[in-house]
DNA sequence: AATGAATGAGACTTCATTCAT
DNA sequence: CATGAATGAAGTCTCATTCAT
């Protein structure tokens, strides 16, 4: 996490006489870091086209023309917000995925693990959610964004081959499963991220449903009695 | 004038500037069909902030002014585009549901006339992807919309009680279901409207998994999954 | 006063058989009688810049193209209202004058008449109050009520007049007293005509300074004001 | 860049287009000072609805945006003029009464000060002139102004007061000549602020038929005035 | 590094007026 | 005579961005 970016001048004067160890973290790191995470939060909340200049600025403590020494644009704002939320989730959930064998393992333990990541930051989720839709409506976003979004397709790929080595997918359904996955994926951060409590249950839900537990077709004839 | 729904393209100009007044040949019902076909299209392909009244306007190939005649705001023409988007929807999805008896039945009839509709007309259901994001954006659109939205919440719900009925679905498990539905629907219009291909695909994927022939959990020897 | 505001509804027929004798009012002179009074209400209370021609055309019970066959314009409008305006006052205002013989007589009748004509139709009143700010607002205005406007000078010059050959006045005081009186018309137009019981008491307190009943100086110890 | 305050003269361009971003030199507080009087002008010399925001921006020399730097809208920008007319009017006039003690002398004194202050800085006459007008006819206006009207009302109510307990007025006739202040008020400041001479001989009338100088009923054989 | 005044382009909206019907 | 659809110009306001300080 990279910390720097100092744009070139020092910190002019270290406020307290020089410690041993770590040098202090420059203000100049900390705005930087105030200003991601409160246009995390807004982008997230109200998306790109909503969120002004002056929200993000306010959110993050200063005026409209700091954010200039910070960031190009308004769109290389967004950029950075999106570039850290990658860093941010992939490594969790390839370390998620990886403390799992069977398909289902790891489908589960990667929504419970991005569970976990919106408990701790709701933040970031909701910028997930909020990105398909600005890469639609603003297309400087999804020029800019390039190869980042393929990221993810080339990620639950992978737990998919999983699936089809333990035996739980035939390869033939590779295609079909792929694009389960995406559909409750964009479900999942689209539409519940935005309470916990929801996003759970949704999760819930769908690993039920792909067990096999929730919904039982009826074999035979049309209405028999409740099974037990 | 009205005839064309180009959506966007400049059309080929015909240079004259036009006269002042009304121009020849009008009739009010059409160039009202022309701005509400342009603004669904509009709407479901960039969402509401991005789109401008010129565009609007262009698209139902008048003049910005000639919009006012037809609605009294932006916001208005956009739940004046959201009702007639309900009217035509729900009917049909109605008639689906009826037309089967089983939840998994019920289920399938609907995602196939959404396909169905998807097909006729892709603005349809792009405009009603874009809804979600849009009323988050801009809080008066939730406000206009109002009741309209929880429509759909009803409509499943329907089905899901079909379900318990019919036996496929115990009681219990009524709440898990419907927000696996509201899950997959999300993804649905959302994720997978922008493409024909992908949106039959998706929801082929959705009606295995649901009757369990997509994963099949091996049996015996897999690793418990961690729960958060 | 026209019949209307059935707002766009034709009278389908003439509810009555036709009466022998003189032709009936065409229904055109009976619109330009609806437009021309609503007008003069609308201007009166809001002023020109204010009434919108839609206002105008809602007022007379017509739609706002209809205004176009009986005026050029708005501003045509406006001026035909005021040659209405000056054409119904001033036949009332001289014959008051000729029922007094003293300065203070028909000053007096003058302004009775005034508040006679408010009270039978306010619209009247509240337009001449208006005038003066649309003048000034509107350089329009003025330049097409070109001459019409020193009508009521001329009126007033004459009452001092008779006030110097009556003895009431002295013939150098004649410019402070014009002065004067086109004071108190302002004030009794643009200030007082919202309220018919105001501008009978601001016209009594007018009538009962000039004669001198109101104020009486102290004539022992009174501190000199200052300046001329 | 402000300098200015020409008020409605476009000033002699530089040529150059400006750049972006901030100008040299700029104080915040001049053009602030620019901007409130620029339109204190403006709004008195043709009332809020007929002046522009382009209006107002070229008077105070900048572009209509940044008029937003300073007030929240066209009504934000009128109302704060006033309440700087306000601040500035009253303490003069305050101080004039209290110099004298007689209801007469009051009078004259307040009247001498309204034209001194006419005289040193004509926009401000002039828009209080615009108020009423202005007010009337934009209703938020008078919302935006609330209490701040009454002001003048209670400041000439003491000036009555004072008339009584010098025995120059009847207590009885109190309401009678409060309508007639606000009367020559209204005459004063709509009437005849435009002309710095006119104003002064329309004082000096009001004050001559204030003293009984002006007129003097002839005793004897006077026709009674009717009434209606 | 940070401020905040200022710009300029463009958004939404209103409105007097025109004109085919 | 009357309608009302449509125009085009103009008005108020917003906003990303720039730049002197």
């Amino acid at each position: 996490m990279p910390s720097v970016i100092l744009a070139g001048v020092e910190a002019q004067h270290n406020e307290a006489p020089r410690r041993r160890g770590r040098p202090p973290d420059t203000k100049s790191s900390e705005t930087r870091e105030a200003i991601l995470s409160g246009a995390r939060n807004l982008f997230g909340e109200r998306g790109y086209g909503s969120v002004t200049n002056k929200d993000l600025a306010a959110a993050a403590g200063v005026t409209t023309g700091a954010l200039y020494h910070y960031v190009e644009s308004k769109l290389d704002l967004y950029i950075e917000v999106h570039r850290d939320m990658q860093g941010r989730i992939y490594g969790r959930f390839q370390e998620a995925e990886l403390s799992q064998e069977t398909f289902i393992g790891k489908l589960e333990a990667v929504l419970n693990a991005a569970h976990d990541m919106n408990r701790e930051d709701p933040s970031l989720t909701k910028f997930v959610g909020a990105v398909r839709a600005d890469t639609r409506r603003h297309p400087e976003i999804g020029e800019s964004l390039g190869a980042a979004m393929t990221d993810r397709e080339r990620f639950f790929l992978g737990i998919v081959e999983a699936g089809i080595a333990s035996g739980e997918v035939r390869r033939q359904d590779a295609a079909l499963l792929q694009e389960f996955i995406r559909l409750i994926l964009v479900g999942l951060t689209d539409g519940a991220s935005h309470s916990l409590q929801r996003q759970r249950c949704a999760i819930d839900s769908v690993m039920a449903v792909v067990r096999g537990d929730l919904v039982r077709p009826v074999p035979k004839s049309s209405l028999p009695a409740q099974h037990a």
